[in-house]
DNA sequence: CGAAATCCTTTCCGGGTGAAAGCAGAAATG
DNA sequence: CATTTCTGCTTTCACCCGGAAAGGATTTCG
């Protein structure tokens, strides 16, 4: 919980820019009465505190013909299997998103595929190197 | 798989940007040989297209307190609980994702909390919607 | 009280962004 | 084949943003 000296200011600032990160370090300021150099000193720390990571953008996989949204939790047969599981998971472009997890199952990971054919030519790699479970994401809601 | 009129170069620029959104487009021009005024007419056609949905930065719940990863299936108990369950996890501002899903369970959702004591409160709640499985997120990999 | 630290504002410069105009190559048409 | 049209790139230009530096207000501590 080390908080660094994170204040409520700065929360403000991170929750507009998560946001827009386009947003103007002078419009920000203007909503919290500040300069645009004193907000752009605080984003120049959050990011050398690491609390910023980097900056990208949010996208939308349907418009690409990704189709098909899956949220798979992997279930590994065998302790040997994680390297080449990793190794699988790293290299696939379908894989967005990949979490080692503890509770259900052994990885969590997040999937764009552009048909059933596609997710089913996935989901077929995969039982190489265990179980899985599927959901298929039917529309987001936050 | 409408693919408007999306070719290659678009795809390589739309990469480079999801992996730093504050490439500058001459830098993302000299890349793919163009200026980085060429670079600026497509990247506004993918905004145009919603392809490129916002802007936003990638952060670390961890050094802001949140060190719980949590994702969760929902499984509501009833039809009639839709409604104030959606209610509840819009509001809650340690959801973070929400997602309606279909396969394994009815939602599918992300939460960040700081501890243990605040995640089994939030489970509390939830339980009076339905029933749930829980993984911890012990690391991202990608 | 005086010094140091912190954090803000003011000022200024380099550079990025987007609009407009012009140009080149490809495709369509007579 | 010559002409027209369309598309997409480059050039130019004006504006605004972001970051650095300097200065000022407030707080902390000996």
């Amino acid at each position: 919980m080390e908080n660094y000296g994170i204040d409520e200011i700065d929360y403000r600032i991170l929750h507009y820019i998560i946001e827009d990160s386009r947003l103007s370090h002078k419009e920000i300021g203007e909503k919290i009465h500040m300069t645009g150099q004193a907000v752009g000193a605080r984003i120049r720390k959050l990011r050398e505190l690491e609390i910023i990571e980097g900056y990208t953008v949010r996208w939308n996989p349907q418009k690409l013909g990704q189709n098909i949204h899956a949220l798979i939790t992997v279930f590994l047969s065998s302790n040997k299997a994680h390297p080449l599981f990793q190794k699988f998971a790293l290299e696939h472009g379908s894989v967005a998103e990949l979490h080692r997890v503890s509770g259900e199952g052994c990885y969590w990971m997040r999937v764009y595929v552009k048909d059933h054919e596609e997710l089913a030519s996935f989901l077929d790699q995969l039982l190489e190197f265990g179980n899985y479970r599927v959901s298929l994401g039917m529309g987001q809601l936050k």
